[in-house]
DNA sequence: GATATTAGAGACTCTTAATGTCTTTAATAT
DNA sequence: ATATTAAAGACATTAAGAGTCTCTAATATC
């Protein structure tokens, strides 16, 4: 019961991207950021590319960058392109108007309208305004 | 990322105890209703007795009951006793006044303030109401 | 067009946590 | 004393996450 690691990669690497927004950005310099390997890492990033987060060009000079058309990326976002849209609460059986999994379903709802309210871009600003980049503290 | 399928029978097992607040019940018959073998089933009650939620007694005539001290019990104090207290988002590092950290844990926290205002007793007596015992629908 | 560079895909291993079983021990009522 | 029941602990199984390695495809540059 616990968020994977992959989602706290995913949400560095966006917010390291939205402060590059006019370059793009390669897997070898995010992972070393994140003192992770590049193959690993690069599964993540497919990922996101995936949902549309971000944008990829092979190739030389290629790399990643925010995605063009997708501008207010949000926590739940990434965390959806991450963790897939399985509910945290999963009863097989499905009862119908199951009063548990209305209770449980209540309150996941609450956490991810939380989640959908905080923009990258603000905790990005945020980030840097405190002059600290890299450790978003 | 999915809250344990032990999480779920411990609302299961509670809920019925609920109904049978008087007499005590016994780890054979909560497990034959929710097709368990009762000793995995009694891990799980182990745990919500240690937490205070439910008396055990042994020997002949012995079994589980709802906990005399502690009459109003919420769906989070379930889950805390099943998952323990850790962190959907727990970073490793935890830098000093981590802005990701600020933001995964206001939205953790939502979740949790909704889990703590349902209390499993008036759960108990809606499902109760719809007559539809050991279905909760 | 050849070459270097970079993302993407897939097979594979390793680690960890959840799930579940079996056996033994301790407590209690009759 | 005996039957009954919870508790504890060792153990096996399964599933998911984490991570590596290799090969392929696309692109810029020369
Ligand atoms: S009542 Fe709800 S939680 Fe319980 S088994 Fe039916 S669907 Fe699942
Ligand atoms: S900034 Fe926050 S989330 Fe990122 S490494 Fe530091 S503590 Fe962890």
């Amino acid at each position: 019961m616990k968020y994977s690691n992959a989602t706290n990669y995913a949400l560095h690497t966006m917010i390291h991207l939205m402060l590059q927004r006019e370059s793009t950005v390669g897997v070898q310099e995010l992972a070393e950021m994140q003192h992770l390997s590049p193959t690993y890492l690069s599964k993540i990033l497919t990922k996101l590319t995936k949902a549309g987060l971000i944008e990829s060009t092979p190739g030389a000079k290629g790399g990643y960058k925010i995605s063009r058309t997708k501008d207010e990326i949000s926590f739940l976002d990434v965390i959806h392109a991450i963790e897939g849209d399985t509910n945290l609460f999963d009863c097989s059986i499905h009862h119908e108007g199951c009063l548990i999994e209305n209770v449980m379903r209540q309150a996941e709802e609450n956490m991810k309208e939380e989640l959908a309210s905080k923009l990258l871009i603000d905790i990005a600003k945020e980030a840097e305004a405190k002059r600290e980049t890299g450790k978003l503290s």
